[in-house]
DNA sequence: ACTTGATTTGACCGGATGGTCAACTATCGT
DNA sequence: ACGATAGTTGACCATCCGGTCAAATCAAGT
């Protein structure tokens, strides 16, 4: 009952009817009401079960036994990965469906988004501690890291929703170089792949 | 019948029916079919409108009278003062339409996603002039201009895109400061607000 | 005034959609 | 074996929505 995220993420929250996802689910909408309250509240839940099977990816991506910099490459490296999967199976970029659901909704429902924000105020933190430790060792400038974050994950969101809007994968290609670009990392610090 | 695109601003394309559209132009719904195939034909032509009222601005903006990073500056604060402005008008920061509309249908509509490439190829245009220029006076580093351009819109619309989803126009407050900072222009080139 | 063509209208249709409900079934503790 | 509870089902309803259409209206040319 939670590829339901996967339909709102193929095409919008608004073109998925509850039909649509109950087909997809194998259930009959009865028992779709039995245990939600409406569209909105399964989204709401489906973005939080999504996050409680990401959050391992974060922490291991973002553990503290890798130098910071190299977290955010690898985290925006396997997220060109993944989009490439994701292109393979479903012909299209997907981008983040975060991102594209919270866009979409966040003027037409609070609830929606106030997940969406939390969801986003915890990816945030995990930047931020990269960057914290990565101005700690010198390799970017000190400054404001809670601003720092929000815009390279601006930058992030950003590079992905124009891959998602042109359809284009590699625009997403030289992410990484691009990341630690915008993040005025001190050349040839990191150069991982 | 074009504050069409007002209504998909305000909520989302999936939420707006053609009843709200002809409710709020204060046309019969067998007129719009009389001058429209539907709501996807209407959105490209109401995406086209937007752009040619949207031109002589951007004309402006960029003129090639001003130099090149103070047209990014100026065009960064002129978001910022506009995001102001709806902010107060509709009480939620709306972020750009085309962002928000392309975001959202590009998986589901090609005729849109096409016109929504296309408007955006044409803003991308006024960019790549402005860093040509830029790299041209030294204000920033040379570099593939068309890459430089696509990474410095994916930043500015994943600002807005932030600024929208968590409903925080402060986030955009420093938009011009943090655009230059993105773009590595060296210090103190550019100072005016 | 009459014709012609461009709009406009409101009524209408079929199907989809959100949501409800009483009845049915599986499970499990006793 | 039995009852209680959780979960499931399919039928059902009211409404909405996209789309159609014949008739009415308007504007302009002659």
């Amino acid at each position: 009952m939670d590829a339901t995220l996967a339909l709102m993420w193929e095409e919008s929250y608004g073109a998925v009817t509850i039909d649509d996802i109950c087909r997809r689910a194998g259930v009959k909408k009865g028992s779709f009401y039995y245990f939600f309250d409406g569209k909105a509240s399964l989204a709401v839940e489906a973005l939080e079960r999504a996050w409680t099977q990401e959050k391992a990816w974060w922490d291991e991506t973002f553990s503290a036994s890798v130098p910071p910099l190299e977290r955010i490459w690898q985290a925006c490296a396997a997220t060109f990965a993944r989009q490439q999967v994701l292109r393979k199976k479903h012909g299209k970029v997907l981008g983040c469906p975060l991102g594209a659901l919270g866009s979409e909704v966040c003027t037409q429902d609070d609830a929606i988004r106030d997940q969406v924000r939390a969801i986003f105020g915890r990816k945030l933190r995990y930047w931020e501690s990269a960057l914290r430790e990565a101005q700690a060792t010198g390799q970017v400038e000190k400054g404001d890291v809670r601003e720092k974050a929000a815009c390279a994950m601006a930058f992030f969101q950003g590079m992905i929703g124009q891959a998602r809007m042109l359809n284009d994968i590699e625009l997403l290609r030289d992410l990484p170089e691009r990341m630690l670009e915008h993040l005025r990392v001190r050349d040839g610090v990191v150069a991982r792949g």
